[in-house]
DNA sequence: GTGGTCTAGACCACG
DNA sequence: GTGGTCTAGACCACG
């Protein structure tokens, strides 16, 4: 199989005002709260990471770089990097403050748009299921 | 009274990584979708904008001009602009994708995150009227 | 009848580049140049000419002002402004140089395009007839 | 060689009412159309074009911003900008645009100075050989 | 290295 | 008064 990571590799949006480096980071941090990366399982390198993803080696390696800043990763010598031991306690704490800043994007944009709590439940129930089916 | 437009203004965060430009698009837009500004209109000058936001005139420029160019804006020679006919539509628009968008962020994290969508209100709910409070 | 000055006066279009102001000399050293302005005619004062075009005062004004100082117009006292003697003359090697600089453009814009002489006399030629039609 | 973009980068006319960016923009167009550039060919730098233009920096980003805006150029993050896949498609668009502008001109100013269309092609012509014996 | 944003301030044309 | 353009130069994020 050559695509080893796709189960959590993100599709990396270019053109997005979010870094690449970023993404990839974000990338991580949801796999380690879905379970999907456990603490200890090896990191792509480097290389792996730029030629999956077809970005510049430089993004990759402070993407990986970042990611251990994080405490998201822990390097180990010869090998590369793996998940940190803390990985979870990290992503729970991100994914947590990303989800109070998509609540707080959305209670600012629906009410501006004059919506009820009870319309953007709705709107955001539609939304679920469409992604339930695309997946 | 001396604000005219305190109404819609926006409070410009510098330190946010979304350049004041587009801070000032946005808020036009939602002041627009809000009803706050009616096709006709008119918006401050490019002096104006800049003293009230306290911002760099050339800032106030490109944010005029550029709503210009999104369509939200009409500019009269030697006036000023004003709110676009078609303004409404522009906004609208543009305020759907952008909920569009935080609906489908919001989804991406909480599902990731193991939420179900019933918890995923609840948050919603929860964060709503913490704003409602904070108003 | 309401529009005394209707035969030679343009359509002004705010949104063109070029200022309002100098839509309005050239069409009058046009007029002159095509017979439809006499030396001695009246021209309309500052605020005829004003609401008929449709323009801020001021800007009527100016192009007052500048056509007396191009020569085209003479302003005689207590009456308003009238063709002046000289202004065919005058007119001319404006419309000369218009003239000029439109067919340096052409030129221009046409061999960079790629097409031939030939094909650019085409071209102004069907051009040519669609105004004819649409007199 | 040093001038890398010599073949199409314009000359520019501080004098011209015209802004140095829209000369940029328009020479690009023309390069486009002419076949000089093609659709994946890099662009200039912003240091670059502003070193080899002898123009301001922010000249020569809003330039390359507006040729994006426009359609006809691409930017690649961290590389620069590439002249965009439907660069001809746009840049013959905005030729043709011209080239009727220039040829509604020429309609106007010649049959108001009474100019037959004979006439007017034998002008056309001579000044089309003159160019030719400039180049 | 790259581009993006922003400030500061001059200058000019237009109305 | 209005906006538009431009220069000069700083600063920063990204690759």
């Amino acid at each position: 199989m050559v695509q080893k990571y796709s189960g959590w590799l993100p599709k990396i949006d270019t053109r997005s005002p979010v870094p690449v480096y970023e993404q990839i980071i974000e990338a991580v941090a949801l796999a380690v709260s879905a379970g999907e990366l456990l603490p200890g399982d090896p990191l792509p390198s480097v290389r792996a990471l730029a030629s999956e993803l077809r970005v510049n080696p430089n993004t990759a390696a402070r993407a990986l770089r970042e990611l251990e800043v994080a405490g998201l990763s822990v390097p180990v010598k010869g090998v590369g990097s793996t998940v940190a031991p803390r990985a979870r306690v990290v992503a729970a704490r991100r994914s947590a403050a990303a989800l109070e800043r998509e609540l707080d994007g959305i209670v600012e944009v629906a009410s501006r748009l004059g919506l009820t709590l009870t319309e953007t439940c709705d709107r955001l129930m539609r939304r679920w299921e469409h992604e339930d089916n695309a997946d």
